[in-house]
DNA sequence: GAAATTAATTGATCTGGATCAAGGAAACGC
DNA sequence: GCGTTTCCTTGATCCAGATCAATTAATTTC
C-alpha cells in the first residue's frame, strides 16, 4: 500500500493531447505517481494541494466516508479521467479516492499554470472545459439514479464503462470490471444481491458473457434500449 | 411568457460580494434579465453564448428533455445560484431551464472577463470556485438519490431548500415551495403519489406544517436524522 | 364567474427490490 | 497445503413504492 513519485516530462507524454498539464507546455508541470491497488490517492479530510490528478493507467473508486453504515461510492474514474476537480476552492477533500488496481496518475499544479504567466488561454480553456464537463458527467450520473428500475441503472453503468473505453481508444465491448459487485451495488444505489441477480439475468438474456470480472458485451442495442427505460421482458424473478 | 433585458450596474448591485460579474469590477459586465413564470431562460439545443447566469430573485427548474415519457428534472436553482456552468465548453445547451415564478437573473460574460485583460485573479478564482462548487453540489444530489427510501430523499430536499435559504440570509424554517409536487417527484425519482403521501405522513408526524406550497419546518432535527437514513418510525402505510 | 384544465389527493392492488439467511468460490495468509 | 477471510451467489419472505383508478381541489380560460 505505498505510492511512488517521479518526475514526468509532459512534452513526451502520450496523453499530451488530452491533458491540461501538457497544454501548459511546461516540462515539469506534473509528477507521475504510482498507486497500488487498494491504496488511496487521497482521503476525505486530507489537505488540498493546488493539484489535480490525471489518470494515466488503472482505475479508482471515489467514495464519501459514510455517516452511517458502509462507504458510499459516488463514482468510478478510469484513464484518462481527472480527479480532484471538486476541491479547487477547498482546503480539505470531501471524498476519498481508492485505486481499484495498480494505477498511475499525473499530478498537475493547476493553480500555478492557470494564474502564473500572463497568458495561457489554452490551459485555462482546458481547465474550464474540464470542470464544465465534470458537471455534466455528474448530472448524467444523477439522471441514471432517477431510473427507478435497477435494470436500467445497471445497463447504464455497463454502457458508460464501455463508452469510456471507446473514447480512450480501446475495444468497447470486452473489458474487465475493475470494481467488486459490492462497489457496483453502492454506486447504483441497490444491494449487492440485486447486482448479482441482475448480472445473472442479463447473462441469461445473452446481453453479455461474464466470468468473474471479465465481461464481453454481446447486445449493446438491447442494453441501450434498457438504459432508456424500455423494460425488455419479464422481471428479475420470472426467468 | 416574455423576457425583458436591461443594463445592470454591478458596482451598485446588492449581490456584488458573491457574484463573479461584480468581482470583475466591470460596470457593464452583466445584463439583467427578467423572466416570467413558466418561461425558459434557455432550452436544450439553444446555442451557448459566453454567458453564465446568476439568479437575483426567483427560482428555476433545470430539466433534461426526456428521451422517453415526461421531462426529467435534474435540479432546482434558487437565488443566488448560477446557471449555465455545465456548458462552458459546449456549443449547445444540454438542459432546459424554466422559471418557477417571475424571476430575475444577471447574465455575465465569463469568457471575456476570464481571458481579456492581463490579470483578474479574483475573477478567475471565482469562476473556478463556482465550477468546483457546482461539481460538489451535483455529487451531493447524486448521494441523495442513492438513498433507497423516498423518506430520506424528501427530507434531504427539504433540508437542502431550507439550507439554501439560510445561506442567502433568509429565515430557514418557513418558506414557499416554488415547485409543484410533480416537479418534486421527478427530482426525487419517485412518483407524484408517493410525494403526496410522504408529505401527508410528515405532516402527521409534526415534522412541518404545510398548506399548499407554504411550508414551516417544525422539527429540523428529525428531518436531519431522517435524511441520514435512520428510519424514524413505521412506514408510509402504517400510520 | 362558470366551464374547462390541470394539479393534488386518496384508495386498492401488485411487484421489484430489500432484507434475512445460508452456501459456495476465489483470494489471502502463513 | 490448508485454514481463513472476503467476495459472490442463491433462496425465501416481506414491504415500500409503483401502478391503476377515481375523486377533489386549484388554476386557467373565455
Amino acid at each position: 500500500m505505498s505510492t511512488s513519485i517521479e518526475r514526468n516530462n509532459c512534452s513526451e507524454c502520450e496523453h499530451r493531447m488530452m491533458c491540461v498539464g501538457a497544454a501548459a507546455g511546461n516540462r515539469d508541470a506534473s509528477q507521475r505517481i504510482r498507486i497500488e491497488r487498494h491504496a488511496a490517492l487521497y482521503h476525505a479530510g486530507d489537505a488540498v494541494s493546488d493539484h489535480i490528478f490525471n489518470i494515466r493507467s488503472g482505475s479508482f473508486k471515489v467514495l464519501r466516508a459514510a455517516t452511517k453504515g458502509p462507504e458510499q461510492i459516488i463514482g468510478f474514474a478510469l484513464a484518462p479521467d481527472f480527479l480532484g476537480l471538486d476541491a479547487l476552492d477547498r482546503r480539505a477533500h470531501a471524498n476519498t479516492v481508492i485505486a481499484l488496481e495498480d494505477s498511475e496518475v499525473c499530478s498537475i499544479n493547476w493553480n500555478r499554470h492557470a494564474f502564473e504567466g500572463r497568458r495561457r488561454p489554452v490551459m485555462r480553456a482546458s481547465l474550464h472545459a474540464l470542470l464544465s464537463r465534470e458537471i455534466r458527467r455528474e448530472q448524467r450520473a444523477a439522471l441514471m439514479l432517477r431510473n427507478t428500475h435497477a435494470e436500467q441503472r445497471m445497463a447504464d453503468l455497463l454502457l458508460s464503462l464501455s463508452q469510456r473505453r471507446a473514447d480512450y481508444g480501446h475495444v468497447p465491448e470486452q473489458f474487465r470490471l475493475p470494481m467488486s459487485r459490492c462497489d457496483i451495488a453502492s454506486y447504483l444505489g441497490v444491494t449487492a444481491e440485486c447486482v448479482s441477480r441482475l448480472l445473472l439475468l442479463f447473462k441469461k438474456r445473452a446481453l453479455f458473457e461474464l466470468r468473474r470480472r471479465d465481461i464481453k458485451l454481446l447486445d449493446m442495442d438491447a442494453l441501450h434500449h434498457m438504459a432508456l427505460g424500455h423494460a425488455a421482458s419479464p422481471g428479475l424473478v420470472t426467468s
